[in-house]
DNA sequence: TTTT
DNA sequence: TTTT
């Protein structure tokens, strides 16, 4: 059984477009970058803003939505709960890393929105993704994420908790 | 104007006593690292368990309430915010670390309750702080926390964007 | 696809056992109703509390654990969706209820909490309903709910949107 | 102190544009009624649609903010708490009605869309409200809410809980 | 790196 | 009554 509660709701936009890989087992798994920005009046009265970029990630049917209808810019909410995960980095230094591990996912439109798109979290009929890449297969473009973790061969086993 | 919502809502134990310092200004800040479990089954049926220890801030009045009535082993509600820091540690690499800086909380009783508590998210009339602490007075009890980040000396404005 | 996001959450004690019933199909539909307080200061400096009386409706499994574990003053976070239906009372009077329907649950232990109890969101072994009951079967407690509705006879098609 | 957690969360549609009024010690009160629609499958495998009506109430000056800048059509976040009230109709039958009493909103774009809008949830230069309608002046837009209740005369007193 |  |  659960104990506790760990949710994270999130209105944001995609820094970039989204990064989707899939596992050997055929699992999608979508990475984006999601921005969030507050703003506060600091002591001499200025507007001060502040962004936070959150790295969201989708397993699954959820990821294969996410890969196909978002895109940089878009405007999207996304629901889910927070991972940390530690990994020794290729310099061998221990670094950590801190992911939001999405459950739902509804777009909002917004600038970016691709062509045809729609989608949602929900989408009933949606076509299966373009082609498998094997891990490692394919340009994978630089993470503009705040926290680098590698994420590169995944075992069907790596699903959010 | 914010753009954007960044929400984290957490209900969970606190692994440790609060850790609380004032700002030279006097404003409280209260850490705690609070736990919150998940299950699943593995593909081999077994169930398996994983934890997050979440790192939360609370500032000024709510720092305060925080320090006063949580203690080890509480069980809280949690809502704030989610925010990313780098700094560079003292071995002079770079860090990340992401904290929940609270913007409300709800003692929900439990294991590590103090004496005469009670508290609450708006609790009317509350005591002063005991005494105020210097930075970097007294000893500083090990973070069962995820990810490891100094917090010795504040400025005033050291708060929540 | 949904269209926009409708999200309740909820931490609350329980006014009265809760309520359960099976459908002509054996689905569980277990109903509480829960308190949650809050208090602002009036005009006059005197603190002035105001009680929401929620009703909250688990359906299947999760009504089967509601219904076994939950008691009176048993305090429980619950997360779902309002759904609001319009009825016509036995007066012929058109009606309008409220309803929050749950999609998790957890109990956080407090007065009511019954025998062996335990419990929680995703629990994995948990006994099956004890009985069927007939709609209309057994003494059926008076609801402190704010706004009555009658639920007696189920399809088994009455299920959360 | 407050007991428990009471927080809806809501993305939708307005299916009107707002209707504000102030008290008579000039404090808006703006309300909205908010589509959120679901979707599932019923036992056919056809797909099911149900659109929930919620009815927000802004007050003070997000009662200002949601009345200049919301249109019928806009997308927006809300985010408050659920409050249920009786009262009796003009027929001297008692009714009940549920609000949720923001005290978040962010817009999301969408159609409907007023002209230079803007704004949101903090925005730091508004214009302030075009004119101050004592209660009962001016024609009264049918409320086109799920349940109806009365909203004539305001207290000054009447804000959320 | 987004967006308003 | 909205929206996709």
């Amino acid at each position: 059984m659960a104990r506790g509660i760990n949710k994270v709701i999130l209105v944001g936009n995609l820094g970039n477009d989204p990064d989707t890989k899939y596992t050997q087992g055929g699992m999608a798994i979508t990475r984006i970058s999601l921005a969030t920005t507050s703003v506060r009046k600091d002591k001499d009265g200025n507007q001060q803003e502040r962004t936070e970029w959150h790295r969201v990630v989708f397993f699954g049917k959820l990821g294969e939505i996410a890969g196909e209808y978002l895109r940089k810019g878009s405007s999207v909410y996304v629901e889910g709960s927070l991972r940390y995960d530690k990994y020794t980095g290729q310099d061998g230094v221990e670094k950590y890393s801190t992911d939001i591990i999405a459950d739902e996912m509804q777009m909002l439109g917004g600038k970016g929105e691709g062509g045809g798109g729609g989608g949602g979290g929900d989408r009933p009929q949606r076509s299966a993704p373009a082609q498998r890449q094997g891990s490692g297969s394919g340009p994978s473009r630089p993470q503009p994420a705040t926290q680098q973790a590698p994420m590169d061969d995944f075992a069907d086993d790596d699903i959010p908790f």
